[in-house]
DNA sequence: CGAACAATTGATCCTCATCAAACCTTGTGG
DNA sequence: CCACAAGGTTTGATGAGGATCAATTGTTCG
């Protein structure tokens, strides 16, 4: 694979990055490729470098003890992860990046990063950006779990899902399908998969959703929201 | 109630500001005093105001449709809190500020912060490192809420507030008090005030803690940590 | 074709939320 | 200084919502 740096750009942090700042970036990157299933790195390791995902798609999770795993992000090309060795230099990863399927992400010294913020405004504002997004997705979907009951926050978060990985179907404007497994889906609400499996059955039942193998199409939209909003007995 | 500059320097972001800087901001701010339950700002308005919070207890709630409330943090002397709307301009709170006692708070505005940022890299640390707090500890506090039991995250939560807002007891180095009634510890862990009840007294009973109204006293930290870590049966 | 793995489905049970009622603490006004 | 009101807390009874477990049925791929 060869990347030139206007590709960059297409990452949010760069979008007002100079030509200058790209071709830097790039000069100081490696590509890491991982097949699916395996890491990037894992929750607890030193946060040496931060990555810009190329292709494939990823997943952020932390896990408990007892090996209880929640989602807490979905990767895709283009977006940034592991960035917060940039701002606490010797920090460690606090979550695990594990690839959903054979994927390539750039990999960056956290602390080229961080020296790179002293003098580029942009980039501040850029990171702050993402992480404000962030603070504000974890805080709905912390209220969410603690105080909605399991098929709103199923719906609540397929719809979060396919808005950030969905594609929508050439041909039909409404339908849009998620690459997950039930495991996956689980994991992002705070549930189990015989959960999921049940709650998209009968949803699959409505009409609403067509649930194959680790892949959900969402055939009306609309019905899904208004689950989610809770106008539905 | 009368400040002068370098007060503010107790406030992590402006640790390391210039004493001009800590005066411009000072001009910029206008004093704000609420009530205990009454509120600095409601979830949805305009952010245009940041605060720092100068005397009194305060808490970051959110609350669904239907009314049920979760705690996201709480919040001390000199801490800043509602800048979101500094880095997103025009974004709304997020969150509702509510005061647990009577408090006075510093209001300057969102844009008069956001045109500091651009020309002041150690405001912008400042701010990402908070950010970056706020990031971690919601991701932990959402994994503890997807996959531990109730007692276990009760006990979470209390050492978290303890190390948040406890206050040591003068002549016991191991007694550590909150001023939290049983709904605010329970809007804290996602669970509810019952289940906190009887949680506390079954601790009362094995000598853990004290609970009083709107008070608990722990008397053995070390205790919790182990009920924390699940090394309990 | 068979192994590996995802998904389904049913049966069971347990943790907690919910509701109701009583109890305690604190502050207030007579 | 007592009595009462208001609001926090406790406790018990009940039941529902999901988790868990086991067994079966797809599906994919070598």
């Amino acid at each position: 694979m060869h990347l030139n740096p206007a590709d960059l750009r297409r990452v949010s942090v760069f979008r007002e990055a100079t030509d200058e700042d790209l071709q830097l970036f790039l000069s100081q990157a490696i590509l890491r490729t991982v097949e699916e299933g395996e890491f990037f790195f894992l929750q607890g390791d030193p946060a040496v470098f931060f990555y810009i995902l190329v292709s494939g798609r990823a997943k952020l999770l932390q896990s408990n003890a007892a090996g209880h795993q929640v989602n807490l992000r979905t990767i895709n090309e283009w977006q940034m992860f592991g960035a917060l060795g940039a701002v606490k230099p010797g920090a460690v990863y606090p979550a695990t990046a594990q690839a959903l399927e054979p994927s390539t992400a750039l990999a960056i010294e956290s602390a080229f990063l961080h020296e790179a913020l002293k003098t580029r405004p942009y980039l501040n504002f850029g990171l702050m950006q993402l992480m404000t997004g962030y603070i504000q997705e974890m805080q709905e979907r912390y209220r969410e779990l603690a105080t909605e009951r399991v098929e709103r926050r199923i719906a609540l978060t397929v719809l979060r899902l396919a808005s950030q990985v969905g594609k929508r179907l050439a041909g039909d404007e409404m339908m849009i399908e998620l690459p997950l497994s039930r495991q996956d889906v689980a994991e992002a609400s705070g549930t189990t998969m015989f959960t999921v499996s049940r709650v998209l059955a009968e949803w699959e039942r409505r009409g609403l959703v067509e649930a194959g193998r680790e892949r959900v199409l969402i055939r009306n939209p609309h019905g899904l929201v208004q689950i989610a909003e809770g106008l539905n007995p």
